[in-house]
DNA sequence: AAACATCTAGACCGACCGGTCTACCTTATT
DNA sequence: AATAAGGTAGACCGGTCGGTCTAGATGTTT
């Protein structure tokens, strides 16, 4: 009556977990779009059978759990970054550290693991969408949470939060298409140098 | 020995424009490998020897020409955001609200022109990259100039310039996930706010 | 050992991809 | 009228796309 994960005992990922990975990497370097699925297979190290028995559904359903993979694994960073830096200026600096050094790491290939697919979703329609609407969701809870526990109000605190998220977003775009991670770092410091004032205040 | 456009006397759009426009559109809405050619063909009512005529190159050199052509243009309202808005924080507030009314009118399918393709490209190679990092040291020129000219140091008003353009593509993400071009608004009047504190002092 | 579910393996499919090529139509030049 | 050039039109090509399907390997349970 095992219900999950009863065959390989730690000594290597999955199947599964393996094209996670994959497919998470690659469409972080290049869109949903812009990956086919046999690149996917061959990084993962995995038939087609493998793929469509774990996701029945296809490309989409295994890009979804890529993304919430990606989501949580940056959403975990991040309270991390703020356990570290002690408040949530300090969060906000470790998080624009982190995607910097990733950037930096993978030759610039590697920026926000969502941010591409979710520009590539034009209609509403979509599991896509809603993996991504969620996965914003709970990085914002994260930001505004750790800014209003400083004394700022919960609404300003969502604005702050907003502000930060899309001014790191914003900047791993430039910084991408600049090669140069700098503008994440510098953008990260003025934002937290703001949520440091505002929570002063 | 006339060298361009001596065909169609101004009546309608040639065959090189309404390609150039169609494919502006389309890659916009769903970025580079998101959308075929016969698509673009389709959209643009134009055949495919038309496009091969007009862009030996395929569709990397029309790309690079509706970027371009897209890049342009919001250069343009930028500039004509700054003169309506009088100085560098009207400028801003004009370039958030132009844009978030594309977002809305387009049922939240148009954000930013250049920047779903820019994500797409991974490598620093290929004619795209070029382009992309042209546009954007373009607009951030733009900005920095204007921030200047209000009395901030040209180092400060490029990481403010730096700033306000990461900020509002960022917002563009988040509003188009959430459908909802609020964000856009509140965080261009944001940084509009915080250039005005900076030009005072 | 027999029966069973789980998972791997990859051949195969129709549709569509970007790109090439030839034929033709239109306009300007002579 | 003849010729040349610029541009339009779309059939066609090999390759790749996402997806389906059958077969078999691997355990697990009885």
């Amino acid at each position: 009556m095992a219900k999950t994960g009863r065959r390989e005992r730690g000594r290597e990922q999955s199947a599964r977990a393996r094209l996670i990975a994959a497919a998470a990497r690659l469409f972080q370097e290049r869109g949903y779009a812009g990956v086919g699925l046999s690149e996917i297979l061959a990084a993962a190290g995995a038939p087609k059978g493998s793929l469509y028995h774990h996701f029945p559904e296809g490309k989409a359903q295994l890009a979804a759990a890529a993304l919430e993979a990606a989501g949580a694994s940056l959403e975990a960073s991040l309270h991390h970054a703020r356990a570290v830096g002690g408040d949530a200026a300090g969060m906000i600096e470790g998080y624009g550290d982190l995607l910097a050094g990733w950037l930096e790491g993978s030759g610039f290939t590697r920026g926000c693991p969502i941010a591409t697919v979710a520009l590539e979703q034009s209609g509403e329609d979509g599991v896509l969408s809603d993996v991504v609407r969620t996965v914003f969701a709970r990085w914002r809870a994260a930001l505004s949470g750790a800014i209003a526990e400083q004394g700022v109000s919960a609404g300003r605190a969502e604005r702050l939060a907003d502000l930060a998220l899309a001014s790191v977003e914003g900047a791993l775009i430039l910084a991408r298409a600049e090669r140069n991670a700098e503008p994440v770092r510098v953008i990260a410091g003025e934002i937290a140098r703001m949520v440091r004032v505002e929570a002063r205040a």
